[in-house]
DNA sequence: AATGAATGAGTCTTCATTCAT
DNA sequence: AATGAATGAAGACTCATTCAT
């Protein structure tokens, strides 16, 4: 078999294992019987299991942040706001279209070591502060509150998280994605509170 | 030493190592290291590294539940907003209070082993059923919009999670407990996008 | 069993199994095995396979060294030559008493890693230092020949290890060991020729 | 590339390879990635690497062994001492010509299994008794002392087997070969001490 | 004649748990 | 109530060798 074709598949089999027994459930001789390989086949491609762990995510972390575009100011460009919501979107419909992976993501990589937990914290580092970017932004057009922009970018992607996690574990308990995506900006962007109920007034029109 | 004492001592120590060193990379000779026990002692006191772990956990999880009230509707009551903003401060109070614990619950827990995940997943889902509970009660005195609330209370609990996350790595990297409640609470409950913004305007006024 | 006699005991078998077998081709298992411990004993009083070797031919070199002393010229002490004698006389004595510490230093020893010839390198570098001043000393008092001391040294020591070698391959192959010494003494120290047939004819009678 | 010439050049990396990290350390990858040969192609030509290591090891003990010749007393023949002298400079001379194999030689060869040890113990056995001839018939003309001849062959192939060695090291540490030659023969041939400090004063003329 | 992907037996090492004192 | 020596199952990783192309 071909040198990349044979190495994404072990990478593959080995999303799928980790994905059901968990990182440090997983063996190498889990892996290996997933794929139907010799144990040294395995490390012809792969360092060690830590190390095929680390690619499986560093691609898919790659692969989210890809997704995260810069809200777009410049003349003729869609609305604000539909960007932020296209991007929940996106975002939404990666996770949810590679489950085994986000799994992965959101409980497998979670206190794996210190190593790895610097990684993801440079990894949601760096999508807070898009998030921010694009807060802030919507603040100096006025269509975003006035609010602590650090706090409200932990909100999105925390909430962001629990919802997808929620689904992982319950695939049919929401509705469909793109509904979904409607319902949770409407809800951490829109807010719960009908305006006259609110605690500080968010700027009565 | 006497039995509980003991103990006791043990089971901080435990909370210290694990949630220095995380659950897998946390040995039994680092705990009997920290506590300056035998190895024998330490079984005297608990069936496993694993039991441990669980017992240390469960009293946590418990203690976070017990913050958590139904909103009291009763004649003479806290106003209902009041109330869940106290809830939320409550909560936020707990997890900062108690940094180890926190950091084991967020980042050691996840994703240990399926029987920890299960206990994990009924937590939260206990934690969310109370929380859809008062925003329904909330949408029938048309307090809250009308949202799907299992989206919603999801949401809550992923915006408090990831900002204590945030919290425990860099602890001064945003306000302090009190107003983070309240800001928190203005962004997830009252919505970042200005009303005269919002995609669907929730309830023209 | 005590911590220190059981140590012993393992180092005990580990020599015997070593010498017997190499240092390659002996396994952890062979080791606790002999010892009739299990696995996990041996890592309670050794870090490694190699770390047990280490040690147990640390030892060894160091009692080998102790046996060396430089020579004493103070008033009354035995003559220079006796206490050369004696000299080598004791270090065979140590080298033929523990046959197999010495198939390990002389075989199994040898070649083990980089690491591992850098310390035999300055032990036999040590044993040469001596063996020089001795010999320089020997010269100042005319009871030594003009000669280049090092390449002197080198061919001590490396008769005593040929001999100890041959030894410990055929035990009854040479005289005993006290003749021996006196033998080898003769041969290189009093050399082979004839005194009327050397080539640079050292102090005609 | 023709069959000969590649063998020749897979074994001289070969060389190189295992006398820079020695036998054990060495792997088949190092030896094909240092010829740069496919790793089939290294099967091609040799069995194993243990093949190939006792190849190049064979090789050299013939020709170290074809330098040695048995003293000629023949009429007109030189006379023995210098035969003997020459001796001793030739088989220097080979080993100081080809140091890499003869690190091998003196360090890596040694210790590495049971089969390789006979088979140096062979060759050395070899060694000695031609050395012993040359002394046996040095001592019945009158030339070499009444003495051991097993012991004083075994003097002589280990003080050049240290002196070599020594030289494989520290290069420059010792005169130049020739000469080196000349002191190696006086001092183990001729002696340390003046005559007349001697123990068993060497049969005086 | 050459390649290099695949194999799997073989070892070291860790660590939770037990139990005699 | 406490100790700590002993256990052994489990798992990661290496590398010489084979064989289909």
């Amino acid at each position: 078999m071909e040198r990349t074709a044979r190495r994404e598949q072990v990478l593959k089999c080995a999303v799928r294992v980790f994905s059901r027994k968990g990182y440090h459930a997983t063996t190498v001789s889990d892996i290996i019987a997933e794929a139907g390989v010799a144990r040294g086949t395995f490390y012809l491609y792969f360092k060690s299991k830590r190390n095929i762990f680390d690619e499986l995510l560093d691609d898919y972390l790659q692969r989210i942040l890809s997704q995260v575009r810069r809200v777009d100011m410049s003349e003729g460009a869609e609305p604000p706001l539909d960007q932020m919501r296209g991007e929940v979107e996106r975002i939404l419909g990666v996770l949810l279209g590679s489950r085994e992976l986000s799994r992965i993501l959101l409980h497998e990589a979670v206190g794996l070591d210190a190593d790895f937990d610097r990684k993801l914290d440079e990894f949601y580092s760096r999508l807070a502060a898009l998030t921010e970017g694009s807060l802030r932004l919507g603040q100096t057009m006025g269509l975003v509150t006035e609010c602590d922009v650090r706090v409200a970018s932990l909100c999105i992607i925390g909430s962001v998280k629990e919802v997808v996690d929620h689904l992982l574990i319950e695939p049919d308990a929401l509705p469909e994605t793109s509904i979904l995506a409607e319902e949770v900006l409407n809800i951490i962007l829109g807010g719960l509170f009908v305006p006259s109920a609110r605690t500080r007034p968010a700027q009565a029109p």
